[in-house]
RNA sequence: GGUCCGAUGGCCGAGUGGCUAGGCUCAGCUCUGCAAAAGCUGCUACAGCGGUUCGAAUCCGCUUCGGACCUCCA
């Protein structure tokens, strides 16, 4: 079997960082949450499948076969506060007189347009929450033939306090029920649970409800948690690795899921790995929907947006989240984000040189140590994926690479190799980056066949000293929005 | 109110008990017809106050400020 070199996993629920080691190589399970697909997703979302994106591609780097499942909810979760709210989607298709299940097409099309737009590989399974209502009865009768959950009034609610007699409720979120008794606000509607901190399994629908399905119990839908816990199951089994989702799905979400999966099977925690990324904030504050400061990746693309001074690339917004770690907050700023863009294309533009580098014939240039530079971003990602680690060893190479594009460092072709294949692994397979602007300086087509016409006229201009002209066709194609670098070698155009 | 987390240079953001990432910005230099690009150099920060230590941004305590969760949330 394939060596790993060792990756460090920051575990939410041991609070540990721990070596990774996968219950059965090379085959590794990840369940990332979902979401819920009554409305466009914003930037925050956005951010939490980029880092179970970059877990799943460094982990197929590395050899891992890993299957990757992310469910789509699409029923159960419920408005409000309280376990009497209306469902979600059902609520949507009122507002916007469709078909529940228009609804979730038509988000879940939306969810799909933004995951391709950041370059987000797909998933290997995307289950969702109606494909599995018969797998959701049966968990549900499970938990209670275990005496963990109980009927009332047609519904079935998951009985925590007895739960937490043979087993720890809190384990995951580091509450301890006494704390969650005190502190839980009197809500309405909770007169069918015998205790307030039960969650639903099971909710009997009213005849107003749009949604529902036959149960033993009522017609009705299931709850929120339990989806979760019977895909994961279902598609990894009742042990597997790594159980991704954002920080807010802490608690109630993920706490309940280990409690109807241990209440169900009586196995103790099912996940080895579980891993929260962290929010991203707007002035400080969580972006949410809720708190009207979130925006949608249209709108950032765009730049039609209050927040927004002007419109980002969706690479450049990638990048930017990577340039932190997903487990600290990270601000949103429109400086910050313009600092983002211009790193980016210092690193994009170097990958653009990489493969007309020069080379020398002479023995390997000493200074120049791809292995040592290889192992840095090894053990970057290897520490808990560290990508801003990542990717100033990656600048590292950058100026690497510039220097050696302008002849101050000599490198063979050996060398070369092994520069470009790190590179090209990490930037774009690793990290998801792509190269945003297809066309430049060589590229094929009529539009780059007459700029490389251009900047030839130019050169010609410049060898008879005709300032004038030279200038003229610079700043021409500058207002174009094409800007030529000027070399020893010649010059070279490129779109901003 | 309870639980937890954070506070890093002009900005964004990593980080280990001692060797002080990286990006952006700014200044100077090299290169260059000029500009851009690129390279080099400089700008030495860790909220405050104590403590532990030979030595702490990094460990402990207190203070101040901010945030998350406790209710739908990525």
């Amino acid at each position: 079997m394939a060596e790993f070199p060792p990756l460090y996993i920051q575990n939410s629920l041991t609070r540990k960082k721990e070596l990774f080691t996968p219950l059965n190589a090379p085959y590794v399970g990840m369940y990332v949450c979902g979401p819920t697909v009554y409305s466009n997703v914003h930037l925050g979302n956005v951010r939490t499948f980029l880092t179970f994106d970059v877990v799943y591609r460094y982990l197929s780097f590395l050899g891992y076969q890993v299957r990757y499942v992310r469910n789509i909810t699409d029923v159960g979760h419920l408005t409000g506060d309280s376990d009497d709210g209306e469902d979600k989607i059902g609520k949507k298709a009122r507002l916007e007189n469709l078909e529940p299940m228009e609804i979730v097409q038509k988000y879940t099309n939306d969810f799909h347009d933004v995951m391709r737009v950041f370059n987000m590989k797909s998933p290997s399974i995307e289950p969702s929450a109606t494909g599995h209502i018969v797998e959701q009865i049966e968990m549900i009768k499970a938990i209670l033939d275990r005496g963990y959950a109980y009927e009332s009034n047609g519904s079935v609610y998951f009985n925590v306090r007895k739960y937490n007699e043979d087993h720890d409720y809190g384990a995951l979120s580091g509450r301890k029920i006494d704390d969650l008794l005190n502190n839980t606000r009197s809500l309405d509607g909770q007169d069918e649970k015998n205790d307030p901190l039960d969650f639903a399994l099971w909710k009997k629908a009213d005849a107003s409800h749009l949604m529902k399905w036959p149960s033993p119990w009522s017609h009705g839908f299931p709850g929120w948690h339990l989806e979760c816990s019977v895909m994961s199951t279902k598609y990894l089994g009742t042990q597997f690795d790594i159980h991704g989702g954002g920080m807010d799905l802490k608690f109630p979400h993920h706490e309940c899921e280990i409690a109807q999966n241990t209440g169900a099977t009586g196995e103790a925690h099912s996940v080895r790995y579980w891993m929260h990324g962290n929010m991203l904030t707007v002035n400080g504050r969580k972006m949410a929907k809720s708190e009207g400061n979130g925006f949608t990746p249209e709108e950032l693309i765009s730049g039609n947006h209050a927040l927004l001074e002007r419109g980002y690339s969706p690479m450049t917004v990638r990048f930017f989240m990577l340039q932190g770690h997903y487990a600290s907050t990270l601000d949103f700023s429109n400086e910050a984000l313009q600092a983002a863009e211009k790193g980016l294309d210092r690193l994009m533009s170097a990958m653009a040189a990489l493969d007309g580098l020069p080379t020398a014939l002479d023995a390997p240039n000493a200074d120049v140590d791809t292995a040592a530079l290889a192992k840095r971003c090894s053990e970057a990602m290897g520490d808990d994926f560290n990508t801003p680690i990542l990717i100033s060893v990656l600048f590292d190479a950058v100026k690497l690479v510039n220097s050696i594009a302008t002849d101050r460092i000599a490198i063979d072709a050996t060398q070369k190799t092994a520069l470009v294949q790190l590179l090209n692994g990490y930037v774009f397979d690793v990290l998801g980056l792509v190269q945003e602007d297809e066309a430049s300086g060589g590229s094929e087509g009529e539009s780059g066949a007459l700029l490389n016409l251009l900047v030839e006229l130019r050169g010609n201009a410049k060898t008879n000293k005709d300032w004038g002209t030279a200038d003229a066709i610079r700043d021409a194609l500058s207002a174009l929005g094409i800007s030529i670098k000027d070399s020893k070698e010649g010059s070279t155009w490129e779109r901003d």
